[in-house]
DNA sequence: CACTTTAGAACGAACGCTCGTTCTAGTCAA
DNA sequence: TTGACTAGAACGAGCGTTCGTTCTAAAGTG
């Protein structure tokens, strides 16, 4: 049952999108029934379809939310780091941290079919956080500190073996808890695109 | 419109398998009704159900089938490579094949959340073949090819490279060929583990 | 051979249920 | 009083599944 959410300061739309986020996650888009969300957020129906149009717009908005997040979280690590590879590091430290602290947060960003429900959506990878971070791979190489590459599979090998750490840890076969990988995810991971 | 299964030498349950692969890979599962297996397969509801349990046990079916079959591959590969290094190699080679050749199948594999429809089954990065290819990184440590590290790590930071690309390249966001990526990313998932 | 019996494959209309959504009535703040 | 918000009963479409029936072909029998 889920309760951590109800809480009184939210306002009713933010009630929505965090039980959808909880719901969406746990049983999946189709196995959550708007039944389910309006038992859950303590919001009745009625009050759900004047905040949005549909199911799939409460979807759309928990999905916006989180990319602007994400985004803005990047946007912060490109101030703070001044090389591509501190800004990297950051990256993928960011995103270890999200996935265990909100593990909900980061399964419905990686993990979750959106285009099974979000049909008008484009793919997660082509998002504008996955722009921002093939970014940092373009400017490394420029700078010199990544390996002259196609930036597409550079970025896929650089960040890619994080990411299947983050979907093991999310399908809980880890024995340890994730962090406990991260020097070692990194150094394989910057090792495999680092200028000569 | 699909017609590509219904060659006439295919069993009835053999014709369900394949529909069930092509709608569920285009559509989703929960978008996917019996009728429309139904209609695309030419099997009547009561022949489907006269196979299958429900619908889950079509699911069921065809995820174990591909399982099956690509564990009769890597079996292959395993025989044909004796040094991790070519073992590895060649997989990434097969899966990279298998995306472009069947796409569905690819999909069907490392795309679909199965655990929003199949909640009985593991999840599929503990499946045998992904065991299998965690175990071939655990020889190629042995053998001393591959640098000494927790072999899970290991293992997503080899392969988690390709598997990002053969998302991409399923989401249709690459502008070359998947095979044009091919030597970039082995060389360099390999540098990213090898010993030294 | 011819006829009957039988097992189970194939069929698809119909059922019951759950879902997303709508609607009308009511509440509350300004 | 008005307009934004809340409430939850009611609706109709569409779903997975069932079930009574028909079809097919092999086995049994004389």
């Amino acid at each position: 049952m889920f309760t951590g959410y109800q809480d009184s300061v939210m306002s009713p739309r933010e009630k929505v999108i965090a039980t959808a986020l909880w719901l969406f996650t746990r049983k999946g888009y189709f196995n959550t029934s708007m039944r389910d969300i309006t038992r859950e957020s303590a919001v009745s129906t009625g009050s759900i379809y004047h905040y949005f149009k549909d199911k799939e717009g409460v979807a759309t908005a928990l999905f916006e939310a989180l990319l602007e997040r994400m985004q803005t979280e990047l946007d912060t690590i490109m101030q703070l780091h001044e090389s591509a590879h501190d800004q990297c590091r950051a990256v993928i430290s960011l995103l270890f941290d999200i996935t265990q602290s909100e593990p909900d947060v980061m399964a419905f960003m990686l993990y979750v079919k959106h285009r099974e429900f979000l049909p008008n959506e484009r793919p997660v990878c082509s998002s504008k956080p996955f722009e921002t971070m093939r970014a940092m791979v373009a400017r490394g190489m420029a700078r010199g500190e990544i390996e002259q590459r196609d930036v597409q599979a550079a970025s896929a090998c650089l960040f890619g073996g994080a990411i299947r750490m983050i979907t093991s840890e999310l399908d809980g076969i880890l024995e340890k808890p994730l962090h406990d990988y991260y020097e070692e995810v990194w150094s394989c991971s910057w090792r495999a695109v680092a200028a000569i």
